[in-house]
DNA sequence: CTGAAAGCGCTAACAA
DNA sequence: TTGTTAGCGCTTTCAG
C-alpha cells in the first residue's frame, strides 16, 4: 500500500505538506504542491479515510437504522437521505432493524462501535428503552425520522392523525356509518396516531368506535390479509375500509379480491401510503401520501446542524401528507 | 471517550490482555477475564472500530454499488446483501451511481478510500473503463451483480437471453406476428441479453425484428412511456408487447392506459421483471421474475470467499428466472 | 498466562 | 511557506 510518507518522499517533501495539499487545510506554494500532485499521480496513491478518521476524530460518517430495507417506502427514504448526504460529503451506513429492538441494538452497536458522526433511526418498539439511551448516552448526534419517541431530540415524520381523520370523514361524508380499519403495527407512534385519526372522525360525528372494526394487522400483510378476510366474510361487515399503511393495503386488497368482492361497489377503500404505481393498480386507491423525499432530506438537515454543534431544543418535525383523490372510495 | 488503556487501568491488566479479551485472540485467566469484563461494564467502554481498523488492517465493511436505490428490485437486492452481510459479521455501506460512471466514480472511489474489505458492483455503462480497473488496480475482492461486463471477475445476474425469448415464444405461440419490444437503458448487458432473446424467439420462427417495433425506454418509464404511446397510436401497430424490466413496463402500461386501450384485448402484454404487489394489478402480468434474493446472497458468498484469500478462476453465475402465467398475455 | 512496545497512516499543534 | 513531532486507540509480535 502506498502511503502519505511514500509520496512525501518522491515529491521531496514532508507529509504534513502531503496532508494538506490533500485537504487544502493550509497555503501550499504552488510549485510544491504540482511536486506534490504528480507524486500523488505517478503512485496512484489513495488517502486512507480510516488513519485520517482515527487521527481527525471523526468518520464524516452517518449511519441509518430502518426497519424494512424491502419496503418500498423505505427503499425511498433511503435513498433521499444517502443523496443529501453524499452531497455534504457523508457516506451512509445502513442497517436493517427488522422492526425488532434486539436487532436495532446490534444494528445501532456497530453503527456507534464505528464511530459515525451522526445516526438517523426508524425507532422500533421498545427502542427508547434499549437502544435510544445507548446512543444519547455515546453524545451521537441522533435523529429520529418516520416514528415518534416520547424522548428529547429531533424527530421527523409524516402528519399522521389529521392525514388519517380526512381520510374517515371522507368515507362519512359520502355516507358510510360502518368503517372497518386495519391498523399497522402495534405500539409505534404512527400506528396510534392514524388510529386515533380515525376515531376523531367517527366520533366528531357521533358514531362510537366499534371494536370488531378494528383489525390489527401487525407489520406483516399476511396478517392484514387474514384479519380482513374474516371481518369481510363474516356477518354485518362494513360499508368501507380505511387502510393505515402501505403494507396493510397489500393485505387488505388480497383479501378483498380473495373474496370476489370489488372496490368500490361492496365495500369503498381509502389508505394511508400511496404507491408509485398507484395509476396502475386496479381500483385506483385514493390515499394518503407521504412526502418520502422532504422526510429524508429534513432528517439529514436537522442532523447536520447537530453534528456542527447546535444544541438548541429538539425540532419535530411533521411532514404533511397529500391527499390524492381517485376512485376507490367511490367517487368517480 | 473512554479506551481500552482506561480500562485496562481499572482492571488493573495491560492493554492488550483487555484486547485479548474482547477478541478472544489468546487464552485469559478466568479471574482476570472477569475483572476486565467488570472494568468494562463499569465504563461503560465500546470498542473503537477505527482505530481497530487501522491496527489490524481490515474494516469488515463492503461497500455496494447501486444504479437506483429507489427502485424497489434494487431495495430487495440492497437488504438481501445487507443480511447476509450482517450473518458474516460485515457492515453494509451503500452509494447510488444513479445509472451514471461519473457517479459511480466518485462512490467507489470513496468506498476504496474507506479502505472496504470488498466491493460489490452493479456496474453503470461504461464502468468498465473507469471504475473496474480502478477498484481491481486496488487489490480489493470485487463481485459484479445484476449485469455482466466483459472482464475476469466474479460476476452473478439473472439469467436473461433465454428468459426473454421465452416471453417472446409465448407470445408467438399464441399466434402474435407483430410484437413491440420496450427495452431498458442502451450499454449494459442485460438489455442487450434480453433484446436478443426477444429476437431468437422471432427469427426462431422466421420473423424479422422489425425496426419499427423496437422502443428504447432509457431508464426512465416517462421516455418509455412516450414511446409506446407514440407506437401505439400510430398505423399499424403491433398486436403485442413484451417489456424488458419493471421500469419500462410501467411506463408501457401507462401508455397503454393511457391511449385507452385494454389488456389483453387490444394488445397482449408480457414483461421481464415481475412485481411485489403483482397480483393487484389490472391486468394481471405475465411476467418472468428474477429471484433477487438469490442474486444477492450468492454475491455475498462469492466476495467472502475472494475475501478469504481464494484467487480460483472467475466464476459468472446466472440466476434462473421464474416464469409466471397470469393473464396480460391473452390466456385465461 | 500476561505485559511492553512498536507500529497502522494520518492530522494538527508547534516550531522554524 | 514548510517541517518536526506527538499522538489518535487499537493489534500483535516478542519477551517473560
Amino acid at each position: 500500500m502506498i502511503t502519505m510518507g511514500d509520496v512525501a518522499r518522491i515529491a521531496g517533501v514532508s507529509a504534513s505538506t502531503v496532508s494538506h495539499v490533500l485537504n487544502g487545510t493550509r497555503k501550499v506554494d504552488t510549485v510544491t504542491r504540482q511536486r506534490v500532485e504528480a507524486a500523488i499521480e505517478e503512485t496512484g496513491y489513495r488517502r486512507n479515510v480510516v488513519a485520517r478518521s482515527l487521527a481527525a476524530g471523526r468518520t464524516h460518517t452517518v449511519g441509518l437504522s430502518i426497519s424494512a430495507l424491502t419496503n418500498p417506502y423505505f427503499g425511498s427514504l433511503v435513498h433521499a437521505v444517502e443523496q443529501a448526504l453524499s452531497d455534504a460529503g457523508y457516506v451512509l451506513i445502513v442497517g436493517d432493524s427488522h422492526d425488532h429492538v434486539e436487532s436495532e441494538k446490534r444494528v445501532t452497536d456497530s453503527l456507534l462501535d464505528r464511530q459515525v458522526d451522526g445516526m438517523i433511526v426508524a425507532p422500533a418498539a421498545g427502542s427508547e428503552r434499549l437502544t435510544l439511551p445507548e446512543i444519547t448516552r455515546t453524545g451521537t448526534p441522533l435523529v429520529l425520522i418516520d416514528r415518534g419517541v416520547d424522548i428529547g431530540c429531533d424527530q421527523v415524520g409524516p402528519e399522521n392523525f389529521s392525514s388519517a381523520r380526512a381520510l374517515t370523514k371522507h368515507l362519512l361524508d359520502r355516507g358510510h356509518r360502518r368503517i372497518g380499519v386495519v391498523r399497522g403495527l402495534a405500539g409505534i407512534s404512527s400506528t396510534t396516531e392514524r388510529f386515533d385519526g380515525y376515531c376523531a372522525a367517527l366520533t366528531g360525528r357521533g358514531i362510537a368506535v366499534e371494536d370488531t372494526l378494528v383489525l390489527d394487522g401487525e407489520s406483516s400483510t399476511d396478517v392484514a390479509e387474514r384479519e380482513v378476510h374474516a371481518l369481510m366474510s363474516g356477518e354485518n361487515r362494513p360499508t368501507a375500509l380505511v387502510s393505515l399503511n402501505n403494507a396493510m393495503t397489500i393485505g387488505t386488497l388480497k383479501a378483498v379480491r380473495g373474496l370476489g368482492l370489488s372496490i368500490p361497489s361492496d365495500v369503498a377503500f381509502v389508505c394511508y401510503d400511496d404507491f408509485e404505481w398507484a395509476d396502475l393498480f386496479e381500483p385506483r386507491l385514493t390515499a394518503a401520501a407521504q412526502d418520502v423525499e422532504t422526510i429524508g432530506t429534513t432528517a439529514v438537515e436537522l442532523l447536520l446542524r447537530r453534528m456542527r454543534g447546535d444544541d438548541g431544543a429538539p425540532h419535530q418535525i411533521r411532514v404533511p401528507t397529500t391527499f390524492h383523490h381517485r376512485n376507490s372510495c367511490g367517487c368517480t
